[in-house]
DNA sequence: GTCTATAAACAGATAGAC
DNA sequence: GTCTATCTGTTTATAGAC
């Protein structure tokens, strides 16, 4: 029973480096920036905080290499949702389908991507006290793929895909689905769990499909 | 220009410990509880790091103190929108007019409260970090309310208030309001401003709105 | 009750052996 | 490249004057 758990040994040279990101992302995602001390990295890194310096020239550089190793995370989980010369679906049946694509996709690296266990805390934690790997996050996948489903539910709604208002709906379509991320804490204590199961994320999935599809069959209703 | 911002000079003796709540409701909310250290605290609450030893105990007690403080605003906040002995209004009209003023009050608080600059951002810490402070926060309030949406909900639809999808769908609606709280940075940037306006906050409100409207809809013709 | 001064532990950065 | 040892500043907590 150590008091530091010696996580993950970095057995290679070479993989250092990565073991340290790895590691700091946990302890950053876990404690924040300010919480986890660089001895504490390194220790779960199996390595030296010197180490740290010479790898990254000292934390704030370590924190900086998270941010960027997170924002190749996302743009792999979303370069998959986003067909770079992908033509638009012309039936508004098919834009719908689009659009709970996309959030299917959003919903399966959120809840089920052993990736999204390191990623997700720590974004949480940029978007609260945004820095410089905020910056990268935000323009590198977050505007892109809100761009996009404004465009997919202007489609499908006949509204202006750049309008506040059109934005805002998409935003609220997201915002449900992360927050079961955010607030996964009071979610599973109310449903009785320690944790959810597969069964509460396909349900939680389920839950905003029918939100979305009921808001579209209004929005189309209601506009143009 | 000093370096420490000495917001709030403690004037009267016995408000030095209020003073300290309040400046540390909101040092902790933004640099969260290792980024903010006793002095910063103590300077800006116009007093000296050895009053929080004496009026708290040392640094995790001021941050219990903050807890309990969040925790009684929230408890006055949400004693406007539950009065102990309500009866529940009869027709689904009335429990879908209950349903959206409810929410309505949240958004009020989120968006609108003075107190909630302070309290929310120590609140979103507490969500992604759940300690002692996160359980009060809970049991005292989160839960109460959900409940209680969730009979009305279900008195609206008619399904069972403790299914696990009358929760997950409560939650949902919830959840897509305090996103664009927790989110409001990356939000407010997409609409290409650098803080939310007025008549954001209203959108906001009326795209929500929208959303439950549209879900009860769906949820009265597929239930029961 | 409020303060100054200080103690003891800790942080991140770095020098230098290997 | 990796490590130990150490430097320098800052942290929380505390002792004691007033």
């Amino acid at each position: 029973m150590d008091k530091t758990t010696k996580a993950a040994p970095a057995l290679s040279p070479e993989n250092t480096r990565e073991t340290l990101i790895r590691e700091a992302l946990r302890l950053f995602g876990d404690k924040g920036f300010d919480g986890a001390s660089t001895r504490e990295i390194a220790d779960a890194a199996g390595t030296n905080v010197a180490s740290i310096a010479y790898h990254f020239g000292g934390k704030s550089g370590l924190h900086r290499a998270c941010g960027e190793a997170v924002a190749k995370m996302l743009a792999n989980a979303s370069g998959q949702t986003a067909a770079p010369h992908e033509a638009l679906p012309i039936s508004s049946e098919q834009l719908r389908l689009r659009i709970s694509d996309i959030l299917k996709r959003m919903a399966a690296f959120l809840f089920s991507s052993p990736q999204s266990d390191l990623a997700v805390p720590f974004i949480l934690r940029e978007m609260a006290h945004p820095g410089e790997a905020f910056e990268a996050i935000y323009s590198g996948m977050m505007e892109p793929v809100h761009k996009r489903l404004c465009v997919l539910w202007a489609g499908a709604t006949g509204g202006d895909p750049e309008s506040d208002e059109v934005k805002l709906t998409v935003f609220s379509m997201i915002g449900q689905l992360l927050y079961f991320r955010i607030g996964a804490r009071a979610v599973s204590r109310r449903l009785g769990r320690e944790t959810f199961s597969e069964q509460d994320i396909t349900a939680i999935r389920n839950v905003i499909e029918s939100n979305i599809s009921a808001r579209l069959n209004i929005a189309a209703k209601g506009d143009a």
